[in-house]
DNA sequence: GCGCGGTATGCGGTTTCGGCATGGCAGGCA
DNA sequence: TGCCTGCCATGCCGAAACCGCATACCGCGC
């Protein structure tokens, strides 16, 4: 059977493409082949390098066997001198080695906490004053690290901790279901309660109250959380508190008791965002305190170092308070 | 003796940026972390690369180890996912390998070529006709290849050749000291003479002429090389030629001789750009041809493949003269 | 409580790698 | 012309790296 006649020219034709396999190469060959190329010479590179000539020429030689077999070098009488195929390697074994030396400086300010990126979040008290002054601490003492932040209830933080979204959450607790063997708890402080008067309330002078006085009060009540803690607190001392309304967004609260419509009660750490026509009066109460805020890490992942050095600035924000 | 007391904030401050070294690693360890990175299992990654669980974790720790020991991975009961230095390492790692793979790949085009760089040098009047129509073949059929070109003289050309500067050169001899041990020649043609004659010449009907018929004329001689090559060949014959106008310029000359100041002796691949209304004549002559015409290839360099395929069009070019 | 899916690790054989010494080649100088 | 020198390649050997195999270990879910 005749194979069919092909017309074939007198020079060889391109090639058929073949598909290029990644070459399996150590960086040291392609340190090595750059030296190499700078001097024009084995055995100088192999000096600068601390190897020895002949170490030099078989790592020459597996670059060459790596990258399909072709010479890399003009093997001249005095010296070598890169061949077509060395000119064209020589740019991007330049490029792999800088990109490489980038990424290890990279991972080297990763890992002790002066680069990289850090995604923190917190519930939204925390962000009227101890995440923010938190921020502005780290933010000064670590310029390079990109912070990214995000809000969101506790029980929502810590599921972005397992998945992963998150390298450090600040997460609050009005019971304490919190150690759940998934995290690690970093604890920051434990807020007491306030009471929020309009103005001219007659009980707006005194230096502290205690929840019996507040008996007669009507109330102005927010998220559930709270509300279960003035619940609890409450039925403690014997009365059920009479709520007025109910109003999640914590400046419309703030609206309705400066309003005269109510009192409230609000943690410490959404004390210091209070408008002035408001007069806060810490509640005295011998019971646990209302809530208490952790820094939350995901147990099985390593947390960026950054995160270690902003919990330290959580820490000193809330030694502040 | 007391230590100077330093503050001291509560948190570590930014570690001093340590000088990062280049790490050393094989691009194995980046295919695999990629691979790793992509299923978030060692095992599903092994089963993909070919290799053990064991081996994709060992080079997991490998990779790690060399750049820095901070884990790339968080190790979790389902499997793993990249820590923040893994994250870190991911675009990086892509970009290396991308990288690498296209070296590969134009050193693969290189060598068969298909692609790359090609540097050729020709003389003058190889440019006139042999070496453009060798281009235009081979730029059909190698499209890939970029042709960088330079005109010269035959021994600036050869230096070209030894020092590096020029992969591949059209190079002519009128005489036979060409072959110097540093250049390999292949032989492209033996160039005839031709005698140009004004339009309106007597002489100008012969179908070829003799030396000595042309005794008498007037001659215009151009480059040293010609009028070598005349004067050898005048006075093998009895007679000095008489010099009326030495003009280097190839178009000068033909000007020269079309105003019937005299006649010039032109070599073949010259032949062809000559104007209308000058009439040129073979010259017949039983001794060696005026020119020898030559590619030459430094012997010790090893010469792109795209060399090979140019001295392929080069020879057809040659063989259609 | 036990099996299951997944990773880490000790062990042995093979391969790779670097140093040492030697060989080969080309150029320069006497 | 012939020796000497400078440079790269290579055979040999000991050490280290690396892979596969088998196994230990650890959470999780049934």
């Amino acid at each position: 059977m005749p194979k069919p006649h092909t017309a074939r020219g007198v020079e060889p034709g391109p090639a058929p493409p073949s598909p290029v396999a990644l070459p399996d190469l150590s960086t040291v060959w392609l340190r090595t082949f750059l030296h190499v190329a700078r001097h024009g010479s084995f055995t100088v590179a192999a000096r600068e390098l601390g190897w020895t000539q002949s170490a030099v020429s078989r790592q020459v030689s597996a670059l060459e066997a790596a990258l399909g077999g072709a010479p890399l070098f003009d093997r001249l009488p005095r010296g070598v001198r890169p061949t077509a195929e060395g000119r064209a390697l020589l740019p991007h074994a330049e490029e792999v080695l800088a990109r490489l030396h980038r990424a290890a400086g990279e991972l080297a300010a990763l890992r002790d906490g002066t680069g990289g990126p850090l995604r923190i979040g917190a519930f939204a008290t925390a962000d009227a004053g101890l995440v923010p002054r938190a921020l502005a601490r780290f933010r000064d003492r670590h310029p390079g690290v990109v912070l990214t932040h995000e809000e969101g209830r506790t029980p929502a933080l810590l599921s972005r901790l397992t998945e992963g979204g998150l390298d450090l959450a600040v997460v609050s607790t009005t019971g304490g279901a919190l150690p759940d063997g998934a995290h690690d708890f970093h604890h920051l402080l434990d807020e007491t309660l306030y009471v929020a008067l309009p103005a001219g309330h007659p009980l707006a002078a005194e230096p502290e109250l205690r929840l019996p006085r507040l008996a007669a009060e009507d109330w102005i009540t927010g998220s559930p959380h709270i509300e279960g803690s003035l619940l609890r607190l409450a039925l403690r001392h014997g009365f059920r508190p009479r709520v007025a309304h109910v109003v999640a967004e914590w400046t419309a609260k703030q609206g309705y008791v400066a309003a005269g419509l109510g009192i409230a009660l609000i943690p410490q750490l959404a004390a210091e965002s209070a408008r002035p026509d408001i007069t806060l009066v810490p509640l005295r109460d011998d019971s646990a305190p209302a809530r208490e805020v952790y820094a939350a890490t995901a147990r099985r992942r390593a947390a960026p170092s950054a995160a270690t050095a902003f919990l330290a600035a959580l820490r000193h924000a809330a030694a502040g308070l």
